[in-house]
DNA sequence: TATTGTTATACTCTATAACTATA
DNA sequence: TATAGTTATAGAGTATAACAATA
């Protein structure tokens, strides 16, 4: 295998980017540099969501729910009547798989599936009483505690601007 | 099971949240509504997250490189003579995970593991003049089609704005 | 013939314990 | 004893094909 690069770095760094001028640092994570790595927004997004989901999930560990769990409990709530092909899809999660997270939520009454009598083939979907008490419970633990830290580390203007601009992507890009 | 809510919606659907006035409809997706789901945060990360990954494997078809092995390439040119568990630390990869994620680099012959002089346990990561040939043109088609569509969505000073948010949920949250 | 929910299955990611060879 | 790389393994998450009941 050919690796004509000696093991010296200061003969095998690379030049400098050209948009990291001299007197500005390239960005480092524990003495590694980091690169064209700054830059990709990709990857910082993925990095954020990251965190965000494991501040979301620490929030809700007294309710046990998953960000997955609770965007479907909230949807169910918000529409009643609806089926599990038209929730799924919403969400972006596929049926076979919505069958398993189903069974779940369903297992500890949170939700119920009901046959419909329009069409005997889907199952309407709504929350049990528990079901809207947890949900509840998880809105107040989500606005005290989640969403109130990414306002404090962000501000509410730099909060909301970073919303849209995360739907903006989700929707045209 | 206990269902106190019935299928009629006018019956069943909770009180509009405040912070919704009846001027400005609650967002929809397919006829069914986002409730408080439109303005969490993790969840329009998640989804731009999923987009613009989605847009970048996209991207990179023709030399077929996912983002994380992207970033292992970049980094491992950015930083030569660091060993597996350094890369894949920054990367926040778990050094088992790293061994087939090198396995499969080192079989497309991008990088190489050689044994380091000083501590013969380590391996030191370098990349082959084809990796470096792959990252330059991985490079260029990030930056003229990827991120250029990233700019023409958001706009550069958004772009910008975005990034740097990202970067301060990464750092500081 | 098409659709809903479902099963089976597979592939990727992620996470932990434990082994080996070195230190 | 501690660390680097590795193996084995298990659990999520995600993807597709195909089946039964129903339309």
């Amino acid at each position: 295998m050919t690796v004509s690069r000696t093991a010296d770095p200061n003969v095998s760094k690379p030049a400098r980017a050209a948009r990291e001028p001299a007197d500005a640092p390239e960005a480092e994570a524990g003495g590694i540099r980091m690169g064209e790595l700054s830059e990709l927004l990709g990857y910082s997004l993925k990095r954020a969501q990251l965190r965000v989901f494991d501040d979301f999930i620490r929030c809700m560990t007294s309710l046990n729910l998953t960000p997955a769990q609770f965007s479907v409990l909230l949807l169910i709530d918000r529409n009643p009547g609806r089926n599990q092909t038209e929730i799924a899809s919403t969400l972006g999660i596929l049926r076979p798989n919505f069958v398993a997270m189903l069974d779940g939520l369903e297992g500890r009454e949170l939700c119920v599936r009901v046959r419909s009598a329009n069409d005997r083939r889907s199952h309407i979907l709504m929350l049990t009483d528990k079901g809207r008490t947890i949900l509840a419970r998880a809105k107040k633990l989500v606005a005290t505690r989640h969403e109130a830290r990414l306002n404090e580390v962000l501000g509410p203007a730099n909060r909301a601007a970073l919303l849209e601009m995360l739907a903006t992507l989700a929707r045209d890009f």
